[in-house]
Parts: C-alpha cells; structure tokens; sequence
RNA sequence: CGGGGUGUAGCGCAGCUUGGUAGCGCGUUUGGUUCGGGACCAAAAGGCCGCCGGUUCGAAUCCGGCCACCCCGACCA
C-alpha cells in the first residue's frame, strides 16, 4: 500500500476532547473518525486491525467446533415481547417500523433470534450440542458514549451461543468458550483476565468477564493478592473479621441538632467512620428498603439492584420517609416501620445511629437487641479487605475494561420462548444455553491502551494493519526510489503486508507518523544507506536499529516477520 | 437521565469581562531553496464566530430558547 494514497490522514495534535491516551492515538494515527456522539467509521488502517481481530476469534472459534452463520441486525419486535426484552431494554435500543408498521429493533443483541432458529433446526437431542456465532453490528443507545471506541452506541460484536441438553452439557461448551477466550485474547496482545462477574441484564448464574487492567478502563476489578481470586467491584466479596460481642447499657438518645452526614457525626463525636451506622432507604419493588450498614462502607448498587429485583435503584422520597417513621438526616434502623436489610459489614459492636427523630441519635444501639433484619450482602469492598476465597490475601482495586464476557444462562431464554428438542425419553426439554461475546472496536482501543509509547501505537504484529512499513528517503531520488519499490515488491511477493512511504515529506514527517502509526517493523531505504548497499531495518519497539545487505534484506525482514508471528 | 464544561478556518486555540464588522500557530495551494527525526523563504486560498430569536444605530461579544459534542455519575462488549 502506498502511503501517498491511504485515505486518511494522521494528526499532529488530538483534538482536547479526546481524553485516553488509547483515544487520542486512535484518531492521530487515522485508526477511526467520529461521525456522531458513539458512531465511529473505521478507515482503512482500523479497519485492517478490526479484521485481523476478526480472523483471530474467527479462528480459535471454528477450533471448538463454534460454527460461523449471520443473523440480521433489525429483528422483529415479537421475539423480544416473548422474552419481555421489548419493554425490559426499551431505555437503551434503536428502534424502528416498516412501512406497514411493524416494529424492529436494531438488535441490542441476539439471543431472542438465535433461540428461534434452534428451535427450528434442531429437532433431537442427538443434533446436540451446538454452538453457533457471527460477527454483527450491535445498536446500544448508550447514555453516555466514552474515550472513543471504548463505549460506542453501534459496533461489530462476536457473539456465540451453545446449545446443550443439560446442565453438564453446557458446563462443557462453557469451558470450551473459556479456553478459546484465553487463546483469543493472548493472540492479540491482550492480557486479559478472567473474572467473576455479574449477570446483569443476561439473566442466568454464571458469569466471566475477561477484563483488561488499564486506567482507561471504567469497571473495577477486586484483585487477591494472595489467591487467584479476581471479581468485578459488583460482585466482589470479603471475609469479615471476626466480630465481638459488645456489652452495653441500653440505647441513649444523644443531641445532634444539624448533624445528617457520616463525616459531620465524626466530627461531632470524635469517633471513626465505622463507629456509626447508616441507614439508606430505597424504593423496593412495593415497598420502602431501608438499607443499614457501616458509616464507611457504601451501597453496591448491582448487588442491591439484584437482590430487590428493580432495574434500578431509587431513593426514597419525603412521602416515604413519612410513611416508615424517618426523619431525613436522622434515620436509623430502631423502630423504623419498613423491610431493613442489615448488611454483613454491620457486626456486633454498639454503634451510633439516627433515631428517627429530627436532631437526635442513639448511642448503643446493637444488632440483634435493638433492631433485626435480613442480613445481606450489599457493600462495596475497598482496597485493603480480606479475599473472600483464601483468607488471608488482601484485595486491591483495578481499573479494567470488559473485552469479553461469557454467560451460561441455562434455559432463561428457552424457558421463555418455548425452545426445546426432543429427549431420548421422549419429552420436549428447553434448550441450556450460553451466550460468548466480544467487542471488536472496543478491543482494537484497549490493543492501543495497553500498546504504546510518547510516540505512538506500538503494534502486537498479530493485529498490525501492517507489517512492514518501508520508508524512502528522499522518494524524489531515483536510485532510492527504484531501489525501495523493488524491496517492497519483492516483501509483498513473500508475503509481507508492506505500507510503503512514498511521499514527498522530510525524513521528520516521516519517522513521526511511522512511530505514530506503530506497525512493528521499519524498513529504511535512504540515500547513505544505499551507499552501503543496506538497509535499515528497526523494530518499533526497538530503540536501536541494523543494517542489513540489500541482497538479503527481503528474507531477513520476511523471516523477522515470520519469528514475530510465531 | 442527573451534575459540570465546550461550540470561532481542516486541526489546536485567542478574541467575549468593557458591543464598532475576526486573529494566531499548524495544516492546505503555488513558486523556490532544502532533504535521516514533525525544514526555510515568498505569495495565496480558506470563516452563516453551532442554530433560532431578542436588545441595540451596530452582536462572535449582552439576554432568552434550542441543538451538538466532551467530562463525571448510573448501565454494557
């Protein structure tokens, strides 16, 4: 490819809205243009890494026996009524009618759809199991778009999905999809790892996503420093420590006028954060929640979400507050009329905690004597609390990104659209599924987050838009031209994908946009070293660079090639 | 959807407080000199100052509304 016809220029400065370092280079380095807030094009650079992730994945799931077919990315509305995802993702789909007005969703993603083709193609258990995918554009009307390709509203996703006979079944194709994760990611450069996550909108029980660690990121992952305990921050769990019993006199209320938060109380009494507790109350599904946990722990939102089984969490109003005896600012679990959820942070101490009452707080108020409830498990861990699995690490906070995740789900889906084959016993059985995806845009930006230097983009040559890239210098010189059009024919007759920098630019422009741009390996042709009859070859991770015969030069690079795609 | 911010030439920005008819750097075009790390000289092109309305003799600037984009939060690959 000839570098003076690329379509597509690189930048010398971002623009300042671009805040990542992975975002900012994917715009210089003419990866990706915006279009519209999360609708990006691909140019001809991006688009050669995006179909050599593509391959990739293409690759290890054909290995496993996951068979590639292509679902339409409008799909119709009646599928998603059977599974209530009609109403359920209305907030955050594109949607659309024909003509005779007949409704459409730009597929959010395509679970309803497959499940309907299983149900028609496969008939018997003995046509089990099977695991199909396809590479499709995904509509996502995200609130909030992010960092470039990070969070986008439309993108190509791999989504795969097994169908087993039971439980076991599934358990083998997961593993199956979990092994063919890891090869996936490890090819392209990623160093993802594997967490336990929650099932979200998916439904089902169990759950990985396969995360990358990166300040770019915006989920957080608790990480042992012990164990191989890994779990996203909405999932992630502790040990607590061993908890006394306190003996105290009775409640005693203490004056507090104006004092509502936490760090006020601190002040206030002199004492730590976790000396008191707070009460939260939230909108349940037809009921008031009051959530009671430690003054220094916060509510997990996806735990509570899950466990009260709302889409999203509420906080009570003025009227609610009314209605269970709270008084904003002063609320505490004694004597309050409402379902109290006491999480497991909370131990056996005498803690503070409002009174219900304007101005006012009780001392010695304690678990089990002075109020009771469900004990739950709905806090945040913080850096520094001990892993849940062994005992004895501590857990730290990442930042990551979600390249991948996988789900067995089991027969959410079949249950609810009646998907079933026939069993060797003669009775129709639901499907037990999984579903398998990954983001390609969002893994070509988190390649980038994870590969570069003050330069530029530094290429894993397994995804490099190209290989080699051949500079001329100066391309007016004729002797340096000839001599770099014949080195690079003869690189593309071995094979070697070459960007070829024939422009009329200075040695500076050059160089920059090749660092910029980051593929692996630089082949310079110039004027000195022609003198030599060399080239000069320099990896881009390399800080040094060698000179090389010409007559050699093309196996040389070739098998530099070869060795790094090894 | 809540909070914050920004819209001026292709890109990065100044001008706005205090209204007087738009400027800088990079890039682009032409000619010349250069040619191994974002060259130099000269000339030139390029702007509905996000959109609509208001105030005013006069609006990029003041006021109102709308739109777009970005960041933080809640959700996902």
């Amino acid at each position: 490819m000839r570098q003076s016809t690329l379509f597509g220029r690189t930048l010398r400065e971002a623009p300042t809205d671009a805040q990542t370092p992975g975002h900012r280079l994917m715009l210089r380095a003419a990866i990706a243009r915006p279009l519209a807030s999360g609708l990006y094009t691909w140019l001809p650079l991006g688009f050669r890494v995006a179909q050599k992730i593509e391959q990739i994945i293409r690759e290890e799931m054909d290995r496993i026996g996951c068979q590639e077919m292509e679902m339409p990315v409008l799909t119709p509305s009646d599928l998603w009524k059977a599974t209530g995802r009609w109403d359920a993702l209305e907030p955050i789909t594109f949607r659309t009618k024909d003509h005779n007005g007949r409704e459409f969703m730009v597929s959010y993603t395509h679970e309803e759809a497959v499940h309907a083709h299983a149900s028609a193609e496969i008939l018997s258990y003995r046509q089990l199991p099977a695991m199909v995918y396809h590479f499709q554009s995904k509509g996502r009307d995200e609130a909030r778009p992010r960092a470039g390709l990070l969070r986008v509203r439309e993108f190509v996703m791999k989504d795969a999905y097994s169908f087993d006979a039971d439980q076991a079944g599934l358990e083998k194709s997961y593993k199956a999809q979990h092994g063919a994760y890891e090869r996936i990611f490890k090819r392209m450069g990623l160093d993802a790892i594997s967490v336990e996550s929650d099932t979200g909108a998916m439904g089902g029980d169990i759950a990985h996503e396969f995360q990358v660690l990166t300040e770019a990121g915006d989920d957080r992952i608790a990480i042992c420093s012990n164990c191989d305990y890994k779990a996203n921050m909405e999932k992630a769990t502790r040990t607590m420590p061993a908890a006394g019993r306190a003996e105290a006199g009775p409640p005693a209320e203490i004056s507090t006028p104006g004092v509502t938060t936490i760090e006020q109380l601190q002040e206030r009494l002199g004492r730590a954060a976790n000396a008191f507790l707070k009460t939260v109350l939230i909108k349940g599904k037809d009921e008031i929640v009051a959530v009671v946990l430690p003054g220094d722990r916060n509510v997990n939102e996806a735990k509570l979400r899950k466990l009260l089984d709302v889409p999203e969490i509420k906080f009570a109003s003025e009227a609610d507050f009314a209605k269970v005896g709270g008084v904003a600012g002063f609320v505490g679990p004694v004597g309050l009329r409402a379902r109290i959820l006491v999480d497991a942070s909370v131990d056996g101490r005498a803690y503070v905690a409002g009174a219900n009452k304007k101005d006012a707080h009780l001392e010695r108020v304690i678990l089990g004597r002075d109020f009771d409830g469900e004990r739950v498990d709905v806090h945040d861990v913080s850096e520094g609390d001990v892993c849940p699995r062994c005992g004895s690490g501590v857990l730290t906070i990442k930042r990551g990104v979600e390249v991948g995740n996988i789900f067995a789900y089991g027969t959410y889906y079949s249950d609810k659209m009646n998907a079933t084959y026939l069993a060797a016993d003669g009775t129709r059985k639901p499907f037990v599924g999984g579903s398998y995806g990954i983001g390609i845009s969002r893994a070509v930006q988190t390649i980038i987050e994870t590969h570069y230097d003050d330069r530029g983009i530094i290429w894993p040559i397994a995804v490099a838009p190209y290989q080699v890239h051949v500079i001329a210098l100066p391309s007016t010189d004729e002797a340096v031209r000839t001599a770099a059009d014949a080195l690079v024919a003869d690189l593309e007759h071995a094979g070697v994908e070459v960007l070829y920098d024939d422009r009329e630019e200075t040695a500076g422009v050059k160089f920059a946009d090749a660092d910029l741009i980051g593929i692996p390996f630089r082949a310079t042709v110039s004027k000195r070293t022609l003198k030599e009859d060399q080239v000069e070859l320099k990896p881009r991770s390399a800080s040094e660079a060698e000179f090389i015969p010409r007559k050699t030069a093309t196996e040389r690079i070739a098998g530099a090639v070869r060795r790094g795609l090894a």
